[in-house]
Order: C-alpha cells, then sequence, then structure tokens
RNA sequence: GGCCCUAUCGUCUAACGGUUAGGACGGAGCCUUCUCAAGGCUUAAAUCCGGGUUCGAUUCCCGGUAGGGUCACCA
C-alpha cells in the first residue's frame, strides 16, 4: 500500500468541558475505522480558545482514552499550529479571499475589526459515507469570520489548516458538524487542500431525544469508570450505538472486545438516526464483562467498594457479590441493606422468619459429623441433602438458611455454610434451635 | 423561522422489493434440587401518515407529520 493512500482518521475533541460517552464513541468510531484499514488514528486537542480551554479537561481527555484504550498514533495541540493558521490566513487576504472587515461592537469583548472569509456563494455537495449526498447553498452563510485577528485564527480555519496539514482523510465526526462541512469545503478549495471524505455519525440522544449534554447529567466518562464500569462494557455499549454487527449476512452476537470490533467494524453499517443512550443494557454489559474477570481481578474490583472489610472473608464472597451487582452503586447497596453482613459477623434471626426449628437439631448433628476436612459445598449438601428430601426440602433448608443468615434473601445454606465454617455454622444453628 | 439530517417493538437494532418482520436490553410467565441472584425456555411488544412506482413495498419516489441538528468574534 502506497503512503498516499493510507487512511488518517482524527478525533479532535476541545478541552472546554469534561467530554461525554457521545464524544468518545465519535473517538472509538474514528479509532475503529483506522485500525480496520491499516491506518493511523491521530488526536488533536482543539484548544484554539484560550479563554475556555483548561489543562484539567485535557487531561480527563488524555486519562479517558488512555482508560479506554484507545491509542492514538499522535498527538498535536491546536494552539501549537497557529503559525500555519496565520500562513494560510495571510495567503487569504493577499489572495483576495478573506478580508478584514469593520465591525459593529454590540457586547463587551467584541472586536472592532475581525477577519472574514470572502464566500464565493454556491452551491456545494459533498458525498457522505453515512448519509450519501448532501446538498447546502452556502448563501446562506454569508461571509463568516474565520479570524478575530491576523493572529488569533478560529475554528473553522484552524480544522481546515490542520487536518490538510496532516493528510487526514476521513473525517468521522457528529452529525452536529454536518453544517459545518459547506464551510470547511469552501475553505478547502481557498487554501488548495483537497475535500476529505466525510462521514458524520448519527447523535447520542438524551431519553427525551435531544442531543445528549450535561443537561441531562451526561456523565463524563471517567465517572462511569469511577462507578465501577469496565473499560471494556464501555466500548462494546458505544460501538453498538449506531453500529450494528448484524448487517448483511449478521450475526446475533453483540459481545465483543476491541480487536474483534476493528475486524467486524464498518463505516457502511452505521445507521443514520440518533440512539438513545440505554443505561440498562450498559449494565448488562457491564455485568456480563465482570464476569469474565478472573478471581484476582474480581476481588482488586470488589475490595475498591469494600476496603475495610476483612480480606480472607471478602475473597470468598466476591464471586457471590459480582453475581448480584452490575457495579459499584450496587455493591454498596447490598453492603448497606446488610445483606452481607452475616458473612462477616453471626446473625440475629427473627424468629418469624425461621418458620420452624424443629429439624435445625438434626441438622447441626448431620453437619457436626462432618470431618473438618470434609468441610466444602458440595460435602455439606450431600450430607444433609437426604433427611430434608425425606422430611421436605423447604422445611429443613429455609430454617438452615435463616438460621445462617437471618435474611429472607441470600445465598444458599450451602455455600453460606462453608463460606463461615464449621463451628461458626454450628454456633448459629445452635443459636436459633433456642430462639 | 431558514437550511440540513432522520423516521422498524419502550430502548439498541436486522431485514439492501417477496420473511410467520429476526436478534439484544428491559417487561411478563415457566423451569431450574428452600429464598435471592445467575442460567434455560416461553411470551407480549414495531414498519409515523398519505399518495405513487411495481405482480408485490419496511425497503424506491413524492408530499405531509414528527423528532433532531445548525444558524457565534465556541468548538
Amino acid at each position: 500500500m502506497s503512503n498516499t493512500s493510507k487512511i488518517i482518521t482524527r478525533f479532535a475533541p476541545s478541552p472546554t468541558g469534561l467530554l461525554h460517552l457521545g464524544n468518545y464513541r465519535t473517538a472509538l468510531f474514528n479509532y475503529l475505522y483506522a485500525k480496520k484499514m491499516g491506518g493511523q488514528f491521530l488526536l488533536r486537542v482543539e484548544d484554539t480558545d484560550r479563554e475556555r480551554s483548561k489543562p484539567e479537561f485535557e487531561q480527563n481527555i488524555l486519562d479517558s482514552l488512555a482508560w479506554l484504550g484507545l491509542e492514538y498514533d499522535r498527538i498535536s495541540k491546536q494552539s501549537e499550529n497557529v503559525d500555519k493558521h496565520t500562513d494560510y490566513l495571510q495567503k487569504l487576504i493577499a489572495s483576495g479571499r478573506a478580508y478584514h472587515s469593520k465591525e459593529e461592537v454590540k457586547e463587551a469583548g467584541q472586536r472592532a475589526e475581525v477577519i472574514r472569509f470572502k464566500n464565493p456563494n454556491r452551491a456545494v455537495t459533498f458525498i457522505d459515507l453515512i448519509r450519501g449526498e448532501v446538498s447546502f447553498d452556502t448563501t446562506d452563510l454569508g461571509d463568516f469570520v474565520i479570524a478575530k485577528s491576523e493572529t488569533e485564527p478560529l475554528f473553522h480555519l484552524a480544522v481546515v489548516v490542520d487536518d490538510f496539514e496532516s493528510s487526514i482523510t476521513h473525517i468521522i465526526r457528529g452529525e452536529d458538524h454536518i453544517s459545518n462541512t459547506p464551510r470547511h469545503i469552501l475553505l478547502q478549495e481557498a487554501i488548495g487542500a483537497p475535500t476529505p471524505i466525510y462521514a458524520h455519525l448519527p447523535l447520542v440522544l438524551a431519553p427525551d431525544r435531544s442531543k445528549l449534554s450535561k443537561r441531562h447529567g451526561a456523565l463524563p466518562i471517567t465517572d462511569y469508570r469511577d462507578a465501577g464500569f469496565l473499560p471494556e462494557a464501555i466500548i462494546n455499549f458505544m460501538a453498538l450505538l449506531g453500529w450494528s454487527p448484524q448487517h448483511g449476512e449478521g450475526t446475533n452476537e453483540e459481545i465483543f472486545n476491541l480487536t474483534e470490533l476493528i475486524e467486524r467494524f464498518d463505516l457502511s453499517a452505521v445507521g443514520k438516526s440518533g440512539a438513545i443512550f440505554n443505561i440498562e443494557k450498559l449494565a448488562w454489559l457491564n455485568k456480563t464483562y465482570l464476569a469474565k474477570l478472573t478471581l484476582e481481578e474480581k476481588l482488586t474490583y470488589v475490595t475498591k467498594v469494600l476496603p475495610s472489610l476483612d480480606q480472607t472473608v471478602l475473597t470468598k464472597i466476591t464471586p457471590l457479590i459480582l453475581d448480584r451487582a452490575s457495579n459499584f452503586e450496587d455493591i454498596k447497596k447490598m453492603k448497606e441493606a446488610g445483606e452481607l453482613a452475616y458473612f462477616f459477623e453471626s446473625p440475629k434471626p427473627n424468629k418469624d422468619l425461621l418458620k420452624n426449628t424443629a429439624h435445625l437439631v438434626k441438622v447441626s448433628e448431620l453437619l457436626g459429623a462432618l470431618p473438618q476436612a470434609d468441610w466444602t459445598i458440595e460435602s455439606i449438601k450431600n450430607s444433609v441433602w437426604d433427611f430434608a428430601t425425606e422430611v421436605g426440602r423447604a422445611e429443613v433448608l429455609w430454617p438452615m438458611r435463616v438460621a445462617l443468615s437471618g435474611q429472607a434473601k441470600s445465598a444458599d445454606p450451602f455455600t453460606i455454610a462453608a463460606i463461615i465454617g464449621q463451628e461458626e455454622t454450628l454456633a448459629r444453628l445452635t443459636y436459633a434451635q433456642n430462639l
């Protein structure tokens, strides 16, 4: 493959705020497309607005991308390219394509003079990879402002120059940029740059179908990280928002890691309509990825939420916790609701909840006879099973479980017994018998 | 309001003129060695409306309607 045909995409966020999941989906699609095509994926921090750009926002973008595993081949900051922008600006002015324009100052901070692009006022048509042919009449745009001064280029100019200078071949961005495209095409022609291939992604929508934003509580991606969502789950979820692996011959699978996504991704399989961010599906995805973790990873995960609990016990109950939780909040709730307490301390079962303590003596006897070395879930179960079946499982198992947990809902009695140990099990059984 | 984009179950989506309109999340029900969770099975649930084109439209065209985006000296 020759160098000129190499595909280069870019993610060009501005560090003027915390980016949400919709923004990172754009990054993901740029990444996937570049990798799929054997090309490069660039990160360009669009910090032309010196007033609003903040280092902490930039850092958050870097952190988020790193966490998601979206590695870029190159990073640049738009502010470092101002020389280039002004070079082109000079040329545009010299050739009469742009001009100094006297302005009426309406608001504080406005300049009395800015630089406007001389709009050729014509129709512009481009092919959007997702939408097909799109046409605009640029007359509606007027002579738009491209710089505050000869040393202060603005967004439209900066974008076009930077994309040209870094040989961007494909611009994949949100649909909210679709109306900027004719301006950019006009500018490209004016500076003698080729028009890259455009693909405008449908927007990620808030539940009320409007553009996702802070106003709807759209969280920065790092908040999902801090809430216990796994990057794999977020990646998978974002990919499914607007793109479908089920196209063509299709597949009903939808669990894909980054590598698999690169393999399968296809811009032509990206839909055209906006997609509402469905948190429930994210939770489900997170749970499935949580289940894939190794035991050590699970323990690390759970420990983040329950740092003060006894590690030995926590290790044993981690699988149980993750069977019932899909994020940190779920685990916190389990803890607060007392659903975990019985693993750490003896419960005080409610007599009514116990229902029937008649068979507990026999259960104690059976379990007491078990050799310490044989104290496993399997053996515990086997030792009481026949008896339970004989007199009625619910008659035996329910009281046994409540005696051990004190809860109406809990893990099964065999698992609890195995975790708390023989001595403690017998003690709890005895306590319940005497209620 | 001008311009632009979009329109299949509640949600994410598949079906690129012919299907009993498929899958997933969520819901409901059942099963799964007592409860909960997980798992399995079953089930309810959709082509925005009106015209065309066609032997035949979810699919193509036109018009409505609805929703969204955008109209900065932000990006």
